[in-house]
DNA sequence: CGGTTCTTTGAGGACCATCAATACGCGTGG
DNA sequence: CCACGCGTATTGATGGTCCTCAAAGAACCG
């Protein structure tokens, strides 16, 4: 009898195939949690004792070392995280917090361990989950790497357009600051960024991004099947 | 009845769990292939046919976009690649070349998949190796984004220590222009970098490195179980 | 409406890449 | 053994990219 709250989830690519009674397994012990905005949920170095899922709302994972702060990625409704850490039972290598008031579902590690060995269509998920987060990270390096990050604004222009089906305007769905570092970049760089891309066929209004020529911002950003 | 040519690797975390008859149905059709130095054995972009294992040898994974280059990670013997392309089906997102005469093994990545699926140790270690991986990046990115390629470099000095049996003075594994690629930086700026590093304990004479000064260079480098 | 945070702009400087030239190391063939 | 050629490593000069600092304007929130 699986418990109301968790319907929501069941239907995820990573919970969809297993049995009913694996999943009764999963979430036992587990729970809902609401956390107001800009709330630290996770540091880093702390034990990974819950496989999270974003149910509602917006989380941002992070990473620190002295007193400098990177954002590594913007997570939105349906996804999970600490995956890795939650079956390798180590700590958490990055921190999170919630951008927005967020519904948070926190299933413990030991759980997912435990229902891993023993149903065959979890365990193919799970891998494919993994996979999938560590295909998207080799992405990221290859991005940071081997663009300069006007290059990697144009690009990030050109991605959020095809997420928001194909509009030529749109709204930015993160602020500025955590979009520069997440590009690996500073708020005032940002800006010049923007500046820099004008004549590449790109307007900005506060939060609104207008590709004004996206022939010529696709020429300029050279965006690639192995990166973007 | 295993094949003798595949013994070496029964014996490695990802096999060594799982039972004699998935092994043998594993490596049906796998097969072993010697390659000079300096030989791309994978392109980005292709399918992931096989699963490969650095049997000896020594392989740089690497990535291209318009005519840059980046050098992702150096694997040695017991290494194991291609794992995540090879489970999603999916194309690769690296290259390879070999730096050294290499043996490979190669395990076609439908074998791979179809072992996951019946035998749970082998799942288990799949899983387990793929987050090893997933981490690594990760703290791979941290170090990136975190650090000034000074940073990088004496960091990396000191992990080599470490992996080296905490020798003071040892030789650097990689050639320094692909240490430089892999820092995310030019052979000129490591060449610079070295000698800012002297006044912080580092001397280097061609390929040894010596730690004059490991105190001060720890303190410099301030390095973390979380990164590094 | 006041305070806070975010964004933008400018000036200056640090960091890093590029280009060019030289030195070094190493393997090959004379 | 030496000369040569090739790739690598270093050093210097220069310019571009990017960060820092500072200040002002804009957006947000209580």
């Amino acid at each position: 009898m699986t418990l109301e709250r968790f319907e929501s989830i069941r239907e995820l690519p990573l919970f969809a195939e297993m049995t009913g009674v694996s999943f009764d397994a999963l979430t036992r012990g587990a729970f809902v949690q609401n956390f107001p905005p800009n709330m630290v949920m996770i540091s880093e170095g702390e034990a990974a004792d819950f496989l999270h899922i974003v149910q509602s709302g917006c989380v941002e994972l992070f990473s620190t070392w002295t007193n400098r702060e990177t954002s590594v990625t913007t997570l939105y409704e349906n996804s999970t995280f600490i995956l890795a850490a939650t079956m390798k039972d180590r700590v958490n290598l990055m921190s999170a917090r919630t951008l927005q008031k967020s519904r948070i579902i926190m299933i413990p590690s030991e759980n997912v361990r435990n229902v891993f060995a023993t149903d065959p269509a979890f365990a193919l998920a799970i891998v494919d989950e993994l996979a999938r987060c560590y295909r998207a990270t080799i992405r990221n390096m290859k991005n940071l790497k081997l663009r300069t990050s006007i290059e990697r604004l144009a690009n990030y222009i050109l991605k959020q357009h095809h997420r928001q089906g194909e509009a030529l305007s749109y709204q930015l769905p993160v602020e500025k600051r955590r979009l520069a570092s997440y590009l690996g970049m500073t708020p005032e760089n940002l800006s010049r960024a923007f500046n820099n891309l004008k004549p590449h066929g790109v307007a900005v209004d506060g939060q609104t991004i207008t590709i004004s020529d996206k022939t010529k911002l696709t020429a300029f950003a050279k965006p690639d099947m192995l990166i973007d």
